[in-house]
DNA sequence: TCTGGGGTCCTAGGACCC
DNA sequence: TCTGGGGTCCTAGGACCC
């Protein structure tokens, strides 16, 4: 795994793009800048909700996950657009390729930003200088603002890219903080959400600052070991590196929607199981993985949401399958109530390449005699029972590929 | 006629094994 | 007639982020 150097004196930066969506669209369509535009989730539909806005609407009180309608109330001019996500992914695409013509210690975290590692960088002796280089050269080629945080690690920079927009650029130095982080609310900071918020304010910790300051054991016994990684946050302490690779080991594929109805129409439901089963199989075949567990999510007309899993035996990649244990975890959990939203999700996702590998359930060759395969399908048999689910895993010695089968279409193949 | 959809990480309890 | 302690796996849910 290629991960950059840890060594004390690190120069990170943290690029954040500035109303990313929104710009896109103003890239692309000139016209709309300086006006207040919206990105919705679904604009035709009641539920639709407010995903990304210019700054424009922002001013007007615009926010994101307001309904559209208060958003509308509050900014009548405002223009609601749906998302247009091809374009939104080639924008990240091109700005990636820009990052990684600096360094190839490039981290992306989501679509519209990512962390740097400038440390090695020749030009680096003077940081603010590159990033001001850097800024420049996205808002040029790309047409799209960003700010930029410099610091010694991850988490102070993240912070900095947050603290000037758009187009701003802040460095944040250790010896400083007292002057930059610590007035700072313990809301604003990263990692602490309203729950986390809520608990500090209680024990008397308002700023960065206190939460710097504060005793280690009472945020253990409050936070558990998030307690411990806050206070050390605060003192401007993080040693993660910048990871290049971080994104290729996701750990799972899901798919959800908000029904236009609460509903208990089991065809209606039904028909979007299968919906979101075939968009899962769609999108783990673009990532060529295979999953090891599903998840189904019930969130009920109340907002009540549920999670229930199933782990397998074996590696499963077709809808077939993800649409048959999804809808035995439904029929065995839903309460018959009204159903706002469905989700499923298949975890433990693992690249196919590496299945084989890992499989030891049973590898064969392909001159592997007929008598050891059926003695091993017949153990397997044994220990798992007729189980539709599982399935025969090896390698092909032909072309080093991994190759799978049913058990079933397995003993019918074998038996002709 | 409020609150989408995509994720990650962490915790806690129960089952099970030694 | 009494029950320790450690470790792992599975499941469910909470918190957070974009």
């Amino acid at each position: 795994m290629a991960v950059s150097n840890q060594r004390k004196g690190r120069i990170i930066f943290h690029i954040d793009m500035n109303c990313f969506y929104a710009s896109v669209e103003m890239a692309y369509n000139p016209s709309l800048k300086g006006k207040p535009i919206a990105i919705a989730g679904n604009p035709e539909e009641r539920r639709g909700v407010i995903v990304t806005s210019s700054y424009e609407a922002r001013a007007k009180g615009v926010k994101t996950t307001m309904n559209i309608w208060q958003a509308k109330k509050l900014c009548p001019d405002l223009i609601v657009m749906k998302p247009n996500f091809d374009r939104y992914r080639a924008a990240s695409r091109e700005l990636f390729r820009i990052l990684s013509e600096i360094t190839p210690y490039v981290q992306p975290v989501s679509i519209d930003e990512g962390y740097m590692d400038v440390t090695d960088v020749h030009q680096s002796n003077n940081a603010l200088e590159l990033a001001h280089v850097l800024q420049q050269k996205i808002l040029m080629e790309l047409d799209l603002p960003c700010s930029i945080g410099i610091a010694p690690n991850k988490f102070l920079a993240k912070m900095g890219s947050d603290m000037k927009k758009p187009l701003g650029i802040t460095v944040l130095r250790k010896r400083e903080l007292n002057k930059t982080l610590w007035p700072l609310s313990v809301s604003q900071m990263y990692g602490v959400g309203e729950k986390t918020a809520d608990k500090l304010n209680a024990l008397g910790i308002e700023t960065i600052g206190d939460l710097a300051k504060s005793d280690t054991y009472q945020l253990k016994q409050v936070f558990g070991i998030n307690g411990e990684r806050l206070k050390n946050r605060a003192n401007g302490i993080d040693l993660r590196p910048v990871d290049p690779d971080a994104i290729y080991d996701f750990k799972s594929i899901g798919n959800s929607q908000t029904l236009p109805e609460d509903t208990i129409d089991i065809d209606q439901i039904n028909k979007l199981m299968t919906q979101l089963a075939d968009n899962v199989e769609r999108r783990m075949k673009r990532k060529n993985v295979a999953g090891k567990s599903v998840q189904l999510m019930i969130r009920y007309h109340n907002r009540k949401t549920i999670t229930r899993s199933k782990k397998l035996q074996s590696y499963i990649d077709k809808k077939e399958e993800i649409l048959i244990i999804a809808q035995d975890l439904f029929h065995r959990h839903w309460t018959e109530e009204p159903i706002r939203l469905l989700g499923i999700t298949v975890q433990d996702v693992e690249e196919k390449q590496n299945i084989g590998k890992q499989l030891d359930l049973f590898t064969y060759e392909d001159d592997a005699s007929k008598e050891t395969l059926f003695s091993t399908i017949d153990k397997l048999t044994e220990k798992y029972g007729e189980n539709p689910f599982i399935r025969i895993q090896g390698i092909d010695t032909n072309n080093d590929q991994p190759r799978t089968s049913f058990q079933k279409d397995f003993l019918d193949d074998f038996k002709k």
